[in-house]
DNA sequence: TCTGGGGTCCTATAACCA
DNA sequence: TCTGTGGTTATAGGACCC
């Protein structure tokens, strides 16, 4: 392990929930719930604001309804948090070129290897710059940890949560770490955390008290040793750029089992069109294509085929997936399935097998367009007007749907840089209403570039 | 109204091959 | 030829992460 804390963490708070109360002042301190609105969906990202009644991510939205039902709920606007995350991603590649992100409101930063930091001070100031910069260009908050490795950078900024840096001073490593529940290193879930608890371990000074041999003994090899090196503070992974693709896959669940057989079976040549339009968007083919089925008992069950070459064929997946559904038995009913391909290749090297398997001659029926494979006659209002997306109305100009039903819609007028707006109602096939693009959160200034901040703002700061 | 969707990595077992 | 050994793949499942 290096020696001085420059590996920085960094972990945007409440991500979408906050990108959704800076994008809707009426929003701002109040519980927002972003997830899925179905009957099955859960918890995506809670506000803070949100937490203080116990909703957490993954949690049943059901629930999360119960514990807070004044709370707003959302559902997810990827394109918008993706835009987010460019702007946040690109503070990061200033400061090195070593950055790897962990999804889209999460990285790890090597600043030693990007010249930008050296030491614990030259660090400290890097983080705290980083954060009024992120500030000032997306109007959100981060939370920064300074670390020797990946592990406690991560740790660390675990508890500068919200809005705050935490750097781990080196030589305190140990010290820090030994009281910490086990759950707190990575890779120990809940059923590794129940399998230590049941053996008497439940901190991590006891995961390093119990040894390597017992721990091997307990988890298996590769679990073993990594928590064992990760109990004593001894995490020596780089921090890697531009990691490879190895899957792709979608998956569906649905809002009430599907019993019909038929039924299932178009689904899965849905999800394979689907999942072959995503790995050619990719440019990439696969040779394994995978079937999963989660049962109405949520026993869930993989099934995968080998083909002698990588395709992008929708015809192929679809028929592979297709065969591997008569291996399943779905009495019963199915709530979800998906379809993926892995043991991809670049698809510029394709596919001479599948052209040589002979499809008839006839050309593979697949249409580009999504909608074409939805039959959706008559859209419902939820569909067509998504709580929380953005709308224009021609008379009473930005706003967004606050819910929807009952051929109504209801929509709040107010932008981001808006004071809170007001709400009105209108019928769902009202001709001045159309769906809009998402707001800059922040407002541009002309002429200044997208990605120099304002630098040194005030920090919030511990440790 | 219990439990999403997109991934990664590891393990165990079986088959096949030299 | 029989038996053992060891490596690589394919397959299925599970844990974990955000």
């Amino acid at each position: 392990m290096r020696s001085a804390p420059t590996i920085l963490h960094l972990d945007m708070d409440a991500f979408f929930a906050s990108v959704e109360q800076a994008s809707k002042p009426s929003l701002r301190g109040k519980a927002v719930v972003v997830g899925g609105l179905g009957p099955r969906g859960v918890v995506a990202t809670a506000s803070y604001e949100a937490r203080i009644f116990g909703v957490h991510s993954a949690m049943p939205m059901a629930q999360a309804r119960r514990l807070a039902p004044n709370a707003a709920y959302l559902v997810p606007r990827f394109a918008l948090y993706r835009s987010v995350s460019e702007q946040v991603m690109a503070l990061l590649a200033a400061l090195s070129p070593l950055v790897e992100p962990l999804s889209l409101d999460e990285a790890f930063v090597d600043l030693e290897a990007g010249g930008t930091a050296w030491d614990e001070r030259s660090a400290r100031l890097a983080g705290q710059k980083l954060r009024a910069d992120i500030r000032a260009v997306t109007g959100l908050t981060g939370s920064v940890g300074l670390a020797a490795s990946k592990m406690l950078a991560k740790i660390a900024s675990e508890q500068a949560k919200p809005d705050g840096l935490v750097l781990i001073e080196p030589g305190t490593e140990r010290a820090l770490l030994e009281p910490l529940t086990v759950r707190t290193l990575p890779g120990v879930g809940p059923a590794t955390g129940d399998h230590l608890r049941r053996a008497g371990i439940h901190t991590v000074g006891e995961l390093a008290e119990a040894g390597e041999d017992e721990l091997v003994r307990l988890l298996g090899k590769a679990h073993g040793h990594a928590l064992f090196a990760m109990a004593l503070a001894r995490d020596e992974r780089p921090v890697v750029a531009e990691r490879e693709t190895k899957s792709v896959s979608v998956e569906d669940t649905y809002d009430v089992d599907i019993h019909d057989r038929v039924r299932v079976g178009t689904e899965v040549r849905r999800l394979a069109d689907r999942c072959v339009r995503r790995l050619r968007a990719a440019g990439l083919s696969g040779r394994t294509i995978v079937l999963k089925v989660r049962r109405y008992d949520f026993s869930t069950l993989t099934r995968s085929e080998t083909l002698r070459g990588p395709t992008d064929d929708p015809a192929v997946v679809r028929e592979a997936a297709g065969r591997l559904l008569d291996s399943v038995d779905t009495t019963g009913g199915v709530r979800l399935l998906g379809v993926g391909v892995s043991g991809l290749a670049d698809y510029t090297q394709e596919d001479l097998f599948a052209q040589a398997a002979g499809r008839d001659a006839g050309d593979t029926p697949y249409e580009e367009d999504e909608t074409a494979h939805t039959p959706e006659r008559e859209a419902p209002a939820e569909r067509r007007w998504p709580a929380g997306h953005d709308v224009r109305h021609s008379v009473y100009g930005h706003g967004w749907v606050q819910g929807s039903g009952l051929g109504r819609v209801t929509v709040r007028f107010e932008t981001p840089l808006s004071e809170p707006g007001r709400v009105r109602t209108f019928r769902v096939g009202d001709p001045a209403l159309e769906p809009a693009e998402p707001l800059p959160l922040v407002p541009r200034v002309p002429g200044e570039k997208e990605d120099v901040g304002a630098g040194g703002g005030a920090d919030a700061e511990s440790s």
